[in-house]
DNA sequence: GCAATAGTGTCTTTGAGACACTATTTA
DNA sequence: TAAATAGTGTCTCAAAGACACTATTGC
């Protein structure tokens, strides 16, 4: 009836049944990051089997008949770690080209997680291994991933870098409380670069909805000295103004 | 032979067979954009089957078995426009939500395309009916546009709005040589608010990389009187540093 | 000449970054 | 006390926005 797509997707569709046309899977690919040790890592899990068998690759798996994509995400990452709730997710992208899995045509739609140090959370899942990975220096460590999951990392952590200039993102990847100096390393985690301790303080309190004060103080820590500091939770705004700036930053790097 | 998504994406897929499962297609939907009498337009297409026939819609399509998104949202495109080259095209994101599209499980990966103004194209598809509506009242205009067509579109706007903030991406709704009041008329059409001209003017020519000058003028055009203006063509920078703001914009409004 | 549009000079205010300083805590 | 960390004061410089001005063109 419809020879050639009169009218777009739907025109298409009317008159087509994709059971008799070559199969499309659609699949979500999680990029899970989390903070540990000052370091970004980034949630892998290591294949069992071939293609790529032995390499790592981000979580993820088919997409449920009846399961929005990001509820998808959701489950994948349950399946892999503890992480529940309380965890920014949103969607990065779709991958697909033709060939990125040589077995069949595959579209995956690329999330992006941030989540607070869950400790080592290989969850329920049955995947053989998974283990948070120290995005710096990834590749040299455990060599590429499978399948186009290493263009998927590069744009995660793009976007990861974007969003923590210009909104509040950067207390997902905390406790609900937490100090400046926390929120500091945050920063200089996924920037990769020093930040102006004292710049940075003043700028953050400063900015309207970034954080909230509570008024309480770290315990007495471990540390050798120095002042408590101040609690606060994340703020109510969504954007900040005006944005933090990653473009000529901190303390002095030569000379 | 495989039970349960062992190991993500492909483990899953390992043992599995889509034709077997409910189906799933996969479309591309495009939000085109262009500026036309200094307001921005949006191109649609009016359906002619059910669902929503008589609604408006973006243009969209099936992803064929061996083609790219972004080709098949170029393909789309051209199907409706004359647009053949010089546009910018980027991908907006996946929209998968279950029961979106009444007849079957539809992913469509959205795309933003900027173009400038083509005339009155509608290209050599069969689409019964394909014109570019302005954005502005589109709701009021011509109802509802069909699936969740004005969510995409909301999205793209959003998109094309901050874009314009930190890329020199203005100039791809203008022709290769452009007058820094045509570039102005860019942003108050898309942001929707009168700019500075006098403070716009210095802005744009002094952020490194934004545009370039050429040493032609306008040629005495069919005005009341005015000096010539300098034509610029786009410059080499992705990035413009500083940004443009939206933020707290120009001429008084109210007073 | 006047009206209209293009483009510059320059002032005020905001905010980023440098850096010196004060405040509080543990060893 | 010294060392370490938290937080403030204040200076300088860059850049945004306001607004007055000059420059060039058509009528």
């Amino acid at each position: 009836m419809v020879a050639e797509h009169p009218g777009g997707e739907a025109g298409f569709l009317a008159g087509y049944d994709p059971r008799a046309y070559a199969p499309v899977a659609v699949t979500v690919d999680v990029v899970a990051l989390t903070i540990r040790g000052g370091e970004l890592h980034v949630l892998c899990v290591r294949r069992g089997q071939e293609p790529f068998r032995g390499a790592w690759a981000l979580p993820g798996g088919f997409v449920r008949p009846d399961e929005d994509l990001a509820d998808a995400a959701v489950r994948e990452l349950a399946e892999e770690t503890s992480v529940r709730a309380g965890l920014h997710l949103e969607q990065l992208g779709g991958y697909g080209a033709p060939g990125r899995d040589p077995r069949m045509r595959v579209v995956s739609m690329a999330y992006v997680a941030l989540a607070p140090d869950l400790g080592e959370a290989v969850g329920g899942g049955d995947a053989g291994d998974a283990s948070w990975l120290p995005v710096a220096g990834l590749a040299a460590k455990v060599g590429a991933l499978a399948f186009d999951h290493d263009q998927i990392l590069a744009d995660a952590l793009e976007r990861a870098r974007a969003k923590l200039e210009y909104t509040p993102l950067a207390a997902a990847f905390l406790p609900r409380e937490f100090t400046i100096a926390q929120l500091r390393g945050v920063y200089e985690a996924v920037w990769g670069r020093e930040l102006h301790a004292a710049n940075f303080h003043r700028k953050v309190v400063s900015v309207p909805g970034f954080v909230t004060d509570t008024d309480s103080r770290t315990e007495s820590g471990g540390a050798r000295g120095g002042r408590r500091a101040r609690l606060y939770t994340r703020g109510a705004a969504t954007l900040l103004h005006p944005a933090l700036l990653r473009g000529t930053p901190g303390p002095r790097e030569e000379g």
